[in-house]
DNA sequence: ACCATAAGTTCTATTATAGAACTGTCAATA
DNA sequence: TATTGACAGTTCTATAATAGAACTTATGGT
């Protein structure tokens, strides 16, 4: 598969990947939520080679993610910085996050903590359902096709069949 | 840099990455969350040549997101199921999907649809703090270095300055 | 004996990435 | 004036990852 036809798919989570599922695009992103915003800035923190940040800031100003402010005239020079598309990516951000601090810590501790200002306290993040308020986890979800869906995957029936009669069994 | 190199970071989020953070780990526990548990019907609903299947089923499994169980002997074949770990993913895999269904549907809409089994109602995820319970947004939040942290880089340094002037001249 | 199922492995061609050097423009300095 | 450094890329070559197809191994059914 190549990445252009991941856009096309009737999928919301590989129209995303289609954006940030490459290992740079995401550590591109935390740095600009850490308010990195110049090239040489990107390269210094994160290595990445300047041939390859250049393409990840084209693709992630073409995806609407970031945008282009040019903060000197001659030579011109810009500022990649988020746009609201681009901050909306913050719950991905903070839920990859957690996942690290709860799974991937070494000995040493969580690497970074977060406050929030308005509480004034150290915290996680909690996804919750916007209609009851309750923490969600997988198990407590019903997919369903929406109107942009097609027709039913057969091998998605014949899952559903087998974790069914397996559930059966135990 | 290397995969390996950023499974060594002490940055949760480049952990995780080093974990999921390329466009096939993605898809592939899409269909872990959608119940699909069989390297054929990963293949036949992915379109995933079968080497990468393997190579990317492996990695999940070394990193303790997916366990393989048998169910069937003579020849051996294995089911690979989410562990609790891989299960602690659904926050990340959920706001993926909801950027998606925010940013990137086509007229047709969404092409899939969320229900709450406890409440009965179609959501979306929402990010809240786990102290206070109100829904968090980037510019809520401080990052402070915690236990696990190197010295805080210079790049960053930097970046925090330009951005305090540039809300001054603002 | 023949075919189907299942889970890979092996092969070659193409594409992406790493790492380093190079380019062009301007501002500040010697 | 000549030189140096900041900045944002582009170009180059070598290496690594991926796509796409064919092949392997083991078993069960007709």
């Amino acid at each position: 598969m190549k990445w252009d036809a991941l856009e096309e798919e009737p999928c919301s989570l590989a129209r995303t990947v289609a954006v940030i599922g490459d290992r740079w695009s995401l550590l591109v992103l935390r740095e600009c939520f850490l308010r990195v915003r110049r090239f040489d800035d990107f390269q210094a923190s994160l290595g990445i080679t300047r041939h390859l940040l250049a393409d990840r800031l084209k693709k992630l100003v073409r995806f609407g993610v970031l945008r282009k402010i040019p903060y000197r005239e001659a030579p011109k020079r810009y500022e990649y910085i988020l746009t609201q598309k681009g901050l909306d990516l913050y719950p991905i951000i903070m839920s990859i996050v957690h996942w690290g601090n709860v799974h991937m810590v070494d000995s040493r501790g969580r690497p970074m903590l977060h406050e929030h200002k308005s509480c004034k306290r150290m915290f996680d993040p909690v996804m919750v359902c916007s209609e009851c308020g309750e923490p969600l986890a997988a198990k407590d979800v019903h997919v369903h096709p929406g109107p942009g869906a097609r027709q039913s995957s057969p091998v998605h029936a014949k899952a559903q069949e087998r974790a069914k009669s397996g559930r059966e069994r135990a």
